[in-house]
Formats: C-alpha cells, structure tokens, sequence
DNA sequence: TCTTGATTTGACCATCTGGTCAAAGTGAGG
DNA sequence: CCTCACTTTGACCAGATGGTCAAATCAAGA
C-alpha cells in the first residue's frame, strides 16, 4: 500500500501518474476517461485499475504529489536574505516551474477552477498558515526600508498569476507572440516588473 | 435562425445560455453534461434540445458570445489619452470584469487550459492582431518618455494574468485571505504595481 | 370557439464510461 | 522445469449521457 514493490510495479504505477497528469491538466477530472489514460500509459483499462483504484484515486494522488512540492518555491524564501533578491529569486524559481511542468501547473488551475473540492482544506489550512507567514516577513523587510510599501498578500498573488499565466495560457501567449519561446522575454520581464514595484523610492 | 422571435425564445434561450455558462465554467465541454444544463435552466433535456441542436452548440454560441466582449476594454485603451491614464484604466476595466463576469472569466479560462481548440483561429487572428497594434502604441508612448521602458506583449500578458487571476482563481484568493471581498485590495495593489512599473524615471 | 403553429415531454435508443471478474499468461526463485 | 505470486486481459455489467421522436399541450389570432 506504502511503497511499490516490484520493479514492474513503478514502472506501471509512474505511467498511470503520467498520463493521468496528461490527460487531466487537459480535461479536467470530470472531462478525462480511464480508457483515454489507460491508452497513454499503454495499458489495458483492466490493468490500470489493478494498480490504482479508481479514477478518483489516480486524480488525488496526482493532487498530493503536486501540492508537496508547488509550494517549495516560496518556502524556499528566506526572511535571512537580501529582500529584492529573495523576492525576485521566487519569481525566477515559479516561472521556471511553470517551464518545466506546465502540465501540473494545468492540473492546478483546472482543479481551481472547479472550485478546489479536492484540496479546499489543504488551500484554507496549509497554504493560508504559509502565506500568512511571509506575508509578515515581507512586511517586516517594508518596515525595514529594504523594499517599497506593498500589500504582501497581493504581491503574492500577482506572483502566482505572473508566472502561471505562461503555463496555463501558454496556447494564448504563443497565438499572439508567434511560436517563438516566451520565456526567456518573460523572464527579464518579470524581473523588471517586479523589481521595479518592490525597489523604495530614494530619499 | 438569425434572431429569436417570440418572448418564449428569448426566454429559454437565455436560460440556457445562462445555465450553460453555469455549467460549462466550472466542468468544461467535456465535463458538462445537457441533464446539469437542462435542470439549471429549469427545463427538461428535450426542450433545452429545442431551442440548441446540441451541446457544442451552446458551448460554440457562449464563446462566441463571451469574444465579442471580452476585447472591448483593450479595445478601449486610446492612443490618444494620456498613456499612464490609459493604461491604468485598461487594468482597472479588466478587474472589474472579473469581478463581475467570473463566471465567462472561468469559461474562458476552461477553453484555454484545454488548448483553445474551439477558437484557437480567433487567438491567432483577431487576438493576435489586435494585441500587435496595441503594442505599437505602446511602444510609441515609451519612445515618447511617457512611460518607462517596458515589452508591450508581456505587459499586456502581466494585467490579462493579475486581473483574471481574482475570477478564474477566486477559491484560492479567498481560502488565503479568508473570505472578504479581495477586489478593493486588489484594485489598489494592482495600481500601484503598474504606476510603479511604467512611470519613467526622473532624469 | 376553432385552428394552427409553437412549445413541451415521456419514452426510447445507441454509445460511452467507470468498474468487476474469472481466467489466462508470465517470470523468478526453488 | 515447476510453482506460485504477480500481472494482464477479454468479456461483461449497470448507470450515465447525447440525442431522437411521436404525441401531447399550449397560446394566440381568426
């Protein structure tokens, strides 16, 4: 039940992960089949539920699996260093997340969307205590004069919006862009953007 | 076929259109099911498929609906204005929408997130197009030192992302802050970040 | 009131979907 | 090569789903 056992067993069970991660970040729970999944792991619909359950199972395993590790980012912020530094460090590591797993940035927004009923807890416990706690290390480097006045919560928000926009409006952003990579060009213009909103104003 | 004629019509048809943007925002096309659709709109699935030939039908005829509009407050920025006014108020028209229109932020939201397969052509012409001239106004407001130095295109993309952010990612907005109503906060922060962004530095 | 077109619905159908199950296949240690 | 646990699958099922249709109901003008 814990850890898989048999070699065979997580090669399977990491197939079924992946295209459940394909599948859903696209569909959504209600809009994705088993038979779609089973089809991209390549396995029969029979075998896929000989190691997971139940659809529901393999969507909320995906769930956990994801919010382990989506929020390291910003608890990787640290109250000890330089604040711009910091924060533009935070918007470096979301954006280049959104680069490399756009589809568990999908998942995430898709699950949103639905209104969260599968994490609504995790979202008013665990993440609220997390917001809450550098939202008063940032108010501390504003007391300290290191960066401009800002509302930390919405400077957070916009963060996460910012950054995710490029995973999960990626089709928007290359139908207007053209094809080309927008990450690099989003990258210098995050940093600006956010420098520029955080730097204090001279004396 | 053009246009509704009795008073029954206009009715139903904006029931169901009504239910349909209910429905399909937060399940999307495949997710969404006529029975939901039907019994939202207060009528039973036979009729519903009275007054649409089908399920795509509805979808096909909200989205169509929603791109009319949804343009109209980029539309509105004005080469003419004064550049920072203008812009500002692109942001603020943009978070008022989603304040008032969730529900077509999160149908739009959907679309994308599932590729954009339904107006994938209108994103690469009209959008596309749209978005290129606004970026030349831009660009020219910045050559004339109105505004700081900045990428027009992930300008555009940072306010279509921190605006849409309230609508499409409300649950989360509100499980991190706890319930009251973000959008005051959010018109203030967002002011500011984009006046700190743009306005040009003292020489 | 009668007629006629618009509206509504109960019953129905084919297909899809999540899930089950017994049986067959497979492979690694003895 | 035998065994036994692990793995795979074809056949199947019940319920959901998109959609159809003929019949019933309704509404408004003649």
């Amino acid at each position: 039940m814990s850890k898989p056992k048999t070699r065979i067993q997580q090669r399977n069970r990491a197939a079924i992960m992946s295209a459940g991660l394909e599948i859903f970040s696209q569909y959504g729970l209600r809009g994705s089949t088993l038979d779609r999944i089973a089809e991209t792991a390549g396995l029969s619909k029979p075998n896929l539920l000989y190691y997971f359950p139940s659809k529901d199972a393999i969507y909320t395993a995906l769930l956990e699996k994801l919010l382990e590790t989506w929020l390291d980012p910003l608890v990787k912020m640290d109250a000890e260093g330089d604040p711009i530094r910091e924060i533009l460090g935070y918007v470096r590591r979301k954006l280049t997340m959104s680069r490399d797993f756009p589809r568990e940035s999908r998942l995430f927004a898709n699950e949103i969307l639905q209104g969260a009923p599968h994490i609504e807890e995790h979202l008013s416990v665990d993440l609220r205590a997390l917001v809450a706690e550098k939202a008063v290390v940032i108010k501390k480097w504003e007391a300290a004069g290191k960066i401009a006045p800002v509302d930390p919560y919405h400077l957070i928000f916009s963060i996460w919006s910012t950054t995710q926009h490029y995973a999960d409006f990626d089709v928007q952003v290359r139908a207007v862009l053209g094809g080309d990579d927008p990450f690099d060009d989003a990258m210098n213009y995050l940093d600006t953007l956010f420098r520029r909103m955080l730097t204090p104003p001279k004396p």
